[in-house]
DNA sequence: TGATATAGTTAAGCAGTCTTAACTAATCAG
DNA sequence: CTGATTAGTTAAGACTGCTTAACTATATCA
């Protein structure tokens, strides 16, 4: 017999193959539309969620060098989807910031995907509704603190 | 005062971010280790789940053109991960599959991702553990029949 | 049979990504 | 102050990915 940990295992895979496969195609496809490719993506998302930062984070985040993110940071300047701005308290370092135009795509982009999640509430009841947040919830939370303590 | 819908649709969407983005990242992550890109990702992982098919057809799924699939494949093939065999039925189409060795790369990219989700069970209660399953369950059961009625 | 459609390949060209290596400029440690 | 470290940039080179356009070979239709 399954154990309850099984279960819990087996669920979530098969969620991960019926809803990943379907939402990564189509995210990249956005962006794809909107001329960005996936490493920009990751660094748009990445100012979107964490805020501010500087150039060697980004290339930290998407596994590159440095001499690569700044690259990448240029180009996405150029778009006029970032800021590149000084560090008042470090004059070396740069500050990156999404501009409106930035935001304006990375809000797009979500929305994007919420109409898709949306069709799905329309065939579960109220009830199946309350209870799939309530458990999404501790899902989400126990996935931050994850990433918080070991990021 | 948020509705039910609304509560539901938040939580879902909310999980969705928190979950690709980690997931996303680490799929990327482990395949650019292995020397592939998203699209070859993409392309192994299409065949490993839906079976062998056509060029055309792995084109059609990445949003390329017929010359960018064949050449893409191609590389896959000169790699070894890909066999390329006459289609016996249509002597103008190949069959694509993967190799064991190409197999044997999906598997360990699976359980990358398997282990993540391990730990996810750790920080969770086992009554948690049970309602999420259940949550996810009724979830994917909700996906699968919206993408029979418009695929 | 002959015209047309389909599956796939090849070539040329452009842009993005990445690396290493050499560099500038600012900060920090002694 | 001097030397080492840190943040970031720039340049050269290799490679991927994509497109369009021209091509081969097979299949289908009338």
């Amino acid at each position: 017999m399954l154990t309850t940990k099984q279960k819990f295992a087996d669920a979530l895979r098969e969620w991960v193959e019926v809803f990943m496969r379907r939402s990564m195609r189509e995210t990249v496809q956005f962006w794809k539309d909107a001329g960005l490719s996936m490493p920009q993506i990751s660094a748009m998302m990445r100012l979107h969620h964490h805020g501010a930062c500087g150039v060697s984070e980004v290339g930290a985040h998407l596994g590159v060098t440095n001499a690569a993110a700044s690259q990448m940071v240029d180009r996405l300047v150029q778009l006029g989807y970032l800021e590149r701005a000084e560090d008042p308290n470090d004059r070396r370092a740069k500050q990156l910031t999404l501009t409106a135009k930035g935001r304006a795509l990375v809000q797009k982009s979500i929305e994007a995907r919420r109409r898709w999640l949306d069709e799905l509430g329309a065939v579960l009841t109220a009830e199946q509704q309350t209870e799939i947040a309530d458990a999404l919830g501790s899902l989400t939370a126990a996935a931050r603190d994850l990433d918080k303590a070991k990021p």
